[in-house]
DNA sequence: ACCAAATACTACGGACACGTATTATCTGCA
DNA sequence: TGCAGATAATACGTGTCCGTAGTATTTGGT
């Protein structure tokens, strides 16, 4: 779009509007847009986007279950909100939650038939927006663009944790 | 890190974990990292990340001042979101709510001199916390990959616009 | 001039992000 | 062995995301 309105000067010239350009908006953007297509593409089912991604987690993690704080990590969360993000779902009937055998403040998180097949099903609807979100994109950039973003993703978890509440 | 495995077969086995390879994974953990990092070094401030978001918006905009439903679309938001926001900004003394001149159901929203204040401060540290973060990538991507992502949430912006509440 | 449809906002509610504080348990170390 | 400090969860509160529903106002077509 736009042939450039004024090449200012300097060396980074590049594009029109300097708004296009920043990374939290462009980051915002995309996670709220990706994230609301998927809401309402699985509406039907009743579950949420996060709790598919729970799913997920723990389909993928070793089938003897993982613990809440494991699952927090996976989820790049927060202890608390995994915690009612858990409670629902048992409450769903679609994971349940076991003591852990070594550790009496902890849970073995695992999924039960119900939440199986719950994610069998949404797997299918994400495996679809994500591709066809992915085409804007020419197919040999696409591996790229991924590598970068998982740099520019464990950059922003540094920072975060870099700055944890208060200089420490 | 570990060797793989089992090089299964097909043709693109180029890293490790199968996960740092999916979009959806990468851009929670990119926003929601960035996010936090930028929530805990403005905590001081009494502003949270989003109201630093409206200020900016608000801000750059034009001074004699938006109405709600333009600042939902500047920020890739909801315009329940923006009305609870703007409420408490409101009470914070950041910004004010005039009458519209044409359109007696909306607003004009203003920055205050308080507000104008604060974003000068917030912006410092959000332009820091930028720059470190776009550092994990050579000086000569980062236009190029910020051209990419623009790409992808314009396109789960439509992704999800398309998918309207249950097929429209 | 009139009315249906669109639009700007508000009200209410469920789910999530995340800070602080508290309880129960585990770990490391003297 | 004994105990401070770390760790797994929970409880509670504020802010944000967003769906549904309702009110006031504007707009477009007849």
């Amino acid at each position: 779009m736009a042939t450039r309105p004024n090449s200012k000067s300097v060396a980074p010239p590049p594009i029109d509007s300097p708004d296009r350009r920043r990374l939290p908006p462009l980051l915002r953007r995309a996670w709220y847009g990706l994230n609301q297509a998927f809401r309402r593409r699985i509406a039907g089912t009743g579950a949420t986007p996060d709790q598919f991604t729970a799913l997920r987690c723990l389909t993928e993690a070793d089938a003897k279950g993982i613990t809440q704080g494991e699952l927090t990590k996976l989820m790049s969360s927060d202890p608390n909100t995994i915690a009612s993000l858990v409670e629902r779902m048992e409450a769903a009937g679609w994971i349940e939650r076991l003591p852990h055998e070594k550790d009496r403040r902890a849970y073995r998180i695992r999924v039960k038939p119900d939440g199986k097949r719950l994610y069998k099903q949404l797997r299918e609807l994400a495996i679809g927006l994500q591709a066809s979100v992915l085409t804007v994109l020419p197919e040999g950039e696409r591996e790229a663009f991924l590598t970068q973003l998982a740099a520019v993703a464990d950059a922003c978890r540094e920072a975060a944790e870099k700055s944890p509440k208060c200089g420490k």
